[in-house]
DNA sequence: AAGTTACTAAACCGAACTGTCCAGTATTGT
DNA sequence: ACAATACTGGACAGTTCGGTTTAGTAACTT
């Protein structure tokens, strides 16, 4: 029942770690479904099933809670893996396509909608925060599409001269409106059908303003 | 001192539409920087320099006066002319900078951020709400902007499928990711040649997937 | 003048919340 | 065994807030 594993072994009876990250997740649970002021730590405590002084032993106070939970909730949110579409052999409006995909679901779902939510709402909280949050999400994205973008110059199927600035587009047009709507909570649920013209509407249009031309003899397509 | 036009002129003093003005001033005020849950009916009262049970008088109670301050906002946010940039003889690009600096400036000003924010925070408060603010804000831009778009296509001046669609994509980029950034409070100030940048990279973008091509000889300009 | 309503200032109520304290019990190292 | 610490459960202090009440004054209509 204890999972203590620590080196240096105080005097007394060491902290149940299991019970810390029963608090971690209910705090998690609760603040991004209630907002900071919307959870009581009575509530984390009730929900984590421990005693609110263990509440407070573990995390000194609630705004280190708070800051716990987001830390931890940004770390493992983390896709990693999304742009390592094997670019070699397929061809890049199929690579954009994938990618587009993965990354509309990642930012519409559930979990990413609320996390953000929540960042926004307590944007005056700390500024550290508030960059730990962008360091840990958007902008690692970010790179990873550009370092994408990068290859593809390489490989002669993009030409682009500010490939940073390219990727930033391409996900801001991916959100779109509808993730706003989502945000403000205006915004109901998109049909796939909808999902999928939006995003085939975005790698259309990011492939006409970036793709190399191959002549001119070829038609341009328009949707 | 006191402003009452009623028609219908019931018994008894009349209630003093300066003050309920003063107390929608100083809501929206407060609201837009604290939030809901950070502004107390007693700060209200205070800040209009009022009676707290003025503020209840005029409004029933605190959802109420929050409703009432965000449907005010709403209203007086429009920039409705925005788009009026007379077509007729200035070249697209030039006339779709302008609409850039302007649509920029409005959605990155700090009222705009706040409202933003506030309408993010209580997003369960009410969809109704949420529609409210989306129908008189980015809606009616949107909705300007598609209208422009297609007096350049008639014009002959673009070649769009979907005119609504790329009104969204317009808009959506200027916004970009430092809107974002704003929003959640890791937004520094963006600098006027940054800003410059970035306007000018999205109009390019825009209309290299979008002009009209004028035959094959003319250099198409990256950037 | 009389009746009705709006306003102020302040006290007040009940609820909720943060954070602490206490008495007692469980769990560890020495 | 003993000391030291972690837990539980509940009570508690001190605040804050939304909303109401009271008592008295001001403004307006007929």
């Amino acid at each position: 029942m204890n999972a203590s594993i620590d080196i240096k072994s105080l005097p007394g009876r060491p902290k149940d770690l299991e019970k810390r990250a029963s608090i971690l997740e209910a705090a998690k649970t609760l603040f991004l479904s209630r907002g900071f002021e919307g959870t009581s730590m009575d509530a984390v405590a009730a929900e984590a099933g421990v005693s609110k002084l263990t509440v407070y032993s573990h995390f000194g106070d609630k705004d280190t809670l708070f800051i716990a939970a987001v830390q931890s909730k940004c770390e493992r949110q983390l896709p990693e893996a999304m742009f390592d579409v094997s670019l070699r052999g397929t061809p890049i409006r199929k690579a954009l396509l994938a990618i587009a995909h993965a990354f509309h679901g990642l930012v519409h779902s559930p979990e990413a909608i609320a996390l953000h939510r929540m960042m926004v709402a307590n944007s005056g909280q700390s500024t550290h925060l508030a960059e730990l949050f962008y360091a840990a999400g958007p902008k690692r994205t970010l790179a990873s599409f550009e370092r994408f973008l990068r290859e593809a110059i390489a490989a002669g199927e993009l030409e682009i001269k500010e490939p940073a600035r390219a990727a930033g587009h391409f996900l801001v047009l991916l959100k779109g409106l509808h993730h706003m709507r989502q945000l403000v909570g205006c915004g109901g649920e998109m049909s796939d059908k909808e999902r999928d013209a939006h995003i085939k509407s975005t790698v259309d249009m990011f492939l006409r303003a970036y793709r190399v031309e191959r002549g001119q003899y070829l038609a341009r397509t328009r949707d």
